[in-house]
DNA sequence: GCGGTTCCTTGACATGGATCAAATGCGAAC
DNA sequence: GTTCGCATTTGATCCATGTCAAGGAACCGC
């Protein structure tokens, strides 16, 4: 198994990240320094309603690779992705595999209300999760309107994001598709760190070429040689195979066919919300 | 403009279709007759929240082809598509389109507290709708446990069927694609029709080819193409342009590539709720 | 350090679906 | 009925991506 990139596995300080494949039940962080805070389902929270959460929340850490739950498993907590990258994806009997979502720091797991997952969810890379009971949790979301509200907001970004998705797995090439991925990945990095997209960028790439081609929807050969034709044009630097640099974004956004697009969709001009 | 099938654009008992492109606001229908109470968004409404909604609700028609909203323009309303197909889509700059949803009877259409739309949507057949100004819907919505909690349960189920979505568009071959579609409106007229997919069935194209194209991520020729070798093999048989007959929708479910996964998929098998 | 394993890259070739082009069929207007 | 326009079908060809195969690089446990 391989070592993720230290921003992304180091535990949290003073809380030593436990290396079995699921930790048991943790100390919970307090919420108030919770990275994720302003963005989680649980960003408007009155003392109150985080008073109820807290009395029901646990904090976990998983290995990249875990197998969180398979489709139609039954998977009895709903929560917070705090660390780390979750991939959500569903199989065909033959084994041709799409990965259908990928899930970054600040967004939701699981379904309220819904014990038996519609898809397979495993961890990309090592994970901290902020994990409710599912039962517990449906309670508090249908008497709590700052929850629901903010569950509702999450759910339609999610959907406006999946079908954007679409887009690129129905009309792109595999050139366009590479490319709008590394985007994804510089904006999503700028947005952790609270700052806008630079010139240049270094990437570190949470998932292996072959979650890369399921995400997109093409072979691991593809991917491979896409990126070799980048490095070849310049457009990218791989410095090992977990990281890249992009000398110029505005360069690889072209190279996604429609940098208007692609810039936006992934919050590149976040969108004035409700 | 072409006709639309029959069961798609006949005008409900007593009131006449207006057939302009879009139909002044009309006396609304009684929601107790209402054809999608049980699935819209309105379902689990009290008669308080009945009342709060009658008082802003309004019912419209639109003709076959009329654009209701443009990518990144304004759509002031929220409502329920009572009668017909609305296709929601998003298109590159060079005109590569792809369609990301098929919203069917009982389907919400917008979204609250955003007015400006991500998609492009237009009315694939004649369609009504049950609509609300946004902001007046926004505020019932925050206002009404039954609405939000409705709302968010529908917005996850549109979450999951468009993330299926996008296991077809990234890993299934055209025949798949094509197969796959035709089981989707097999499905879905059996649900209309409140019964179960039998072991044969005639089924109305919503859709024109090039709809159809643009939602699976094919091309025009190749979804002619696809049918023509269907009806080679006996799998469907071709009525007219908009209706085919469906001889043994168990066959047509083996061409799936994955009749389990897409059985499922389109409610064959509905998932207990919640 | 060594061997095994897994991940990644590269090459040769095959092919499904796109593209380009033309013919056919159907509906609408006259 | 005739003509026009558009949707659809069909054919020929091309090409992007998949498939199959081999080699190389990183990592792991010993």
């Amino acid at each position: 198994m391989w070592s993720p990139p230290a921003q992304l596995s180091a535990a949290a300080p003073g809380r030593p990240l436990v290396m079995n494949d699921e930790t048991p039940a943790q100390p919970c962080l307090d919420c108030s320094s919770c990275p994720i805070r302003f963005n989680a389902v649980c960003a408007n929270c009155s003392p109150a309603e985080f008073e109820k959460l807290n009395e029901i929340k646990r904090h976990r850490s998983y290995r990249a690779g875990t197998t969180l739950v398979g489709a139609g498993e039954e998977l009895p907590f709903v929560g917070s992705l705090v660390k780390g990258s979750v991939c959500l994806s569903k199989s065909l009997k033959d084994g041709r595999r799409q990965i259908v979502g990928l899930l970054l720091p600040s967004d939701f797991i699981g379904r309220p209300g819904r014990l038996v997952s519609e898809f397979d969810m495993f961890a990309a890379t090592d994970v901290e999760l902020c994990q409710f009971r599912n039962s517990s949790f449906a309670k508090i979301l249908s008497a709590s309107p700052a929850i629901s509200e903010r569950m509702l907001q999450m759910t339609m970004d999610e959907l406006d994001a999946a079908r954007i998705w679409m887009l690129l797995l129905g009309r792109s090439t595999s050139r366009e598709r590479l490319a709008c991925f590394i985007v994804l990945l510089v904006q999503h990095e700028a947005r952790l760190r609270r700052g806008t997209v630079g010139t240049s960028a270094e990437v570190s790439l949470p998932l292996t070429r072959a979650m890369i081609a399921d995400y997109l929807g093409l072979t691991i050969e593809t991917v491979s040689r896409q990126l070799t034709r980048f490095r070849h044009d310049g457009l990218i630097r791989i410095r090992d195979r977990r990281s890249i640099t992009v000398p110029s974004c505005e360069a690889l956004l072209n190279a996604t066919g429609d940098s208007d697009t692609w810039n936006s969709a992934f919050g590149g001009a976040e969108a004035a919300s409700n």
